[in-house]
DNA sequence: GCGACAG
DNA sequence: ATCTTGTCGC
């Protein structure tokens, strides 16, 4: 059976996690010639709506050598018993929907990409590194929203254009254009993932959307399915 | 004390 | 994260 996610009993006990953990993080390699990947995505319900169903994770299964879906994974929970949501906490409150749905799958991806951050986080440890740790396997963060950090230098509009995202003199991550007119995305490392690699690997999804294709249909597969289950 | 604050 | 249609623009 699969490792269970260790819970922490408050946020400072969760902080001396984070920083541990973080010491792990190992920020080399290069995923570009995985074909399995898999996208993570989740949908809660929030107190200001009625929908008070589960909250939904989605684990898209892409086959990067094919280009396609080959399996979408959900797994939910009452969102009560969860973790709450606080900035830079994220990884406790996800993380368990995401190893639920990342069971479903038939095959274990080679490489995650988790919606959120990489080691672009006050404590290096964004939920994708969380994952990629806990699971040992190399995994990206693709943020929609800057956590922490200070872009180095204005973005171009260009689709592709990409500047550093600095925590002092110290490089976390990128700020990408995934297309031209969007705002950007903050893409950073979150194991076993170098940090040119990592923008070299989402932009390899470069395409009709904003969001890699696979982290879009996440998206999309845990909206959906937890409008469903909030209307039973 | 003041702002910032993934999803 | 969620509530939400049409509408403007490439």
């Amino acid at each position: 059976m699969p490792a269970p996610f260790p819970q922490p009993k408050d946020l400072r006990e969760a902080a001396a996690m984070q920083k541990s953990l973080a010491e792990a993080v190992i920020l080399r390699g290069n995923p570009e010639f995985a074909r399995y990947v898999a996208a993570l995505d989740a949908s809660h319900p929030t107190r200001f709506s009625r929908q008070k169903g589960p909250s939904i994770a989605a684990a898209v299964l892409w086959d990067k050598e094919k280009g396609e879906v080959l399996e979408v994974a959900t797994a939910q929970m009452d969102e009560a018993p969860l973790f709450p949501y606080v900035p830079g906490f994220l990884s406790f409150r996800e993380a368990p929907l995401y190893l639920a749905a990342l069971a479903q799958l038939s095959r274990p991806p080679e490489v995650l990409l988790v919606d959120g951050q990489g080691i672009a986080h006050p404590r290096r440890l964004g939920i994708a590194a969380h994952l990629g740790v806990h699971l040992d396997l190399p995994a990206i963060g693709v943020a929609k929203t800057l956590l922490f950090g200070k872009p180095e230098a204005e973005l171009p509009q260009e689709a592709g254009s990409a500047v550093r995202l600095m925590n002092g003199n110290v490089q976390i991550g990128w700020v990408y254009r995934s297309r031209t007119g969007v705002r950007p995305l903050f893409i950073s490392p979150g194991h076993r993932v170098g940090m040119k690699e990592s923008l070299a690997f989402v932009r390899l999804f470069a395409g009709k959307h904003r969001l890699p294709e696979p982290l879009r249909l996440a998206h999309q597969e845990a909206g959906a399915r937890r409008r469903l289950a909030a209307h039973e």
